[in-house]
DNA sequence: GTATGAAATTTCAAGCTTGAAGTATATCCC
DNA sequence: GGGATATACTTCAAGCTTGAAATTTCATAC
């Protein structure tokens, strides 16, 4: 009798193989975007996705559902929100009938502001991604779509 | 004469839908395995990355050659070192003939705690990357291979 | 109405990350 | 040799991130 070993043995050094190239792919990419968030609008990506958050609802969100949507803590929201607020982007607006919540929504400057660093964005990521095609992109989506880490509402 | 609209408007959509997907995979993963090394190991990515990088490499990397392979700046790898050569992980020694440069090396005691989380992190990423089959991994991995942002010698 | 617990948010310490500035040493060139 | 330049590294300020500990306000149960 021989003794079974791991029946995924492969599989899961190829599945390794493949995260340590996504890993890189998305740093890589995340690194390009930070600079050019940096040098062209002098912003940051952690900003740009409270921007992006906001932009979906002109009435604003509570603090709470944009750091549940952004899927980061309540502390860190609270500083980028502050720093975004600095830079006039955004607004807080008290809460009727509840006195600790805040509802935070972006300010007509905010609402340009995003719409030409959105453009721009998606442009840098076309080029970034160039060589996928849109039958590649749509294939590769769906296989990721299967991973128990894709979970999630986000379009 | 019709005017020419962006050829490519379609699969712009498509890779930034797959840039999103891409982006939250990678973070949900991350997040993961932050988690569990840091519940499970009391340590970080950050320090696992280092360690691995150093672990293949028995005669120890100069930090310049360490902050290259790993993508990162100077100052982030001197903290980083900084932390494990704290943990007893890491030492530092002096290169002989550069007085500018140093060596960093894993200790006996950073090599067996690597091997143990190396373990371990393999059995995280094939949990997390559950449903993709070998052949998915292969596809998808070579599909990110063509990238731009694929440039690199890690194996 | 009042205590008790839940909910929304902020504060905090620690760590990661970057780009820029600074220090020390090495190398090159005359 | 000696001055200029390059290399290796550290320091620093600013920002992002987390988990945990406050704080304030609300809702619920008695």
């Amino acid at each position: 009798m021989t003794v079974p070993l791991p029946k995924q043995e492969a599989s899961s050094k190829e599945r390794l193989r493949l995260w340590l190239r996504m890993l890189r792919v998305t740093r890589q990419v995340e690194a390009e975007l930070r600079e050019r968030l940096r040098l062209e609008y002098d912003s940051t990506l952690p900003r740009f996705d409270v921007m992006a958050a906001l932009q979906r609802d002109p009435d604003g969100l509570k603090m709470n559902e944009l750091s549940r949507r952004l899927r980061v803590s309540n502390g860190n929201v609270t500083g980028i929100v502050e720093r975004l607020v600095d830079d006039g982007a955004v607004e807080r607006i008290a809460l009727e009938g509840d006195r600790r919540a805040t509802l935070v929504r972006l300010t007509a400057a905010g609402r340009r502001a995003f719409a030409e660093m959105a453009t721009a964005h998606e442009g840098w990521i076309n080029a970034l991604l160039d060589g996928v095609s849109e039958d590649d992109a749509h294939h590769i989506g769906e296989l990721l779509h299967r991973l128990p880490a894709d979970t999630g509402e986000t379009t």
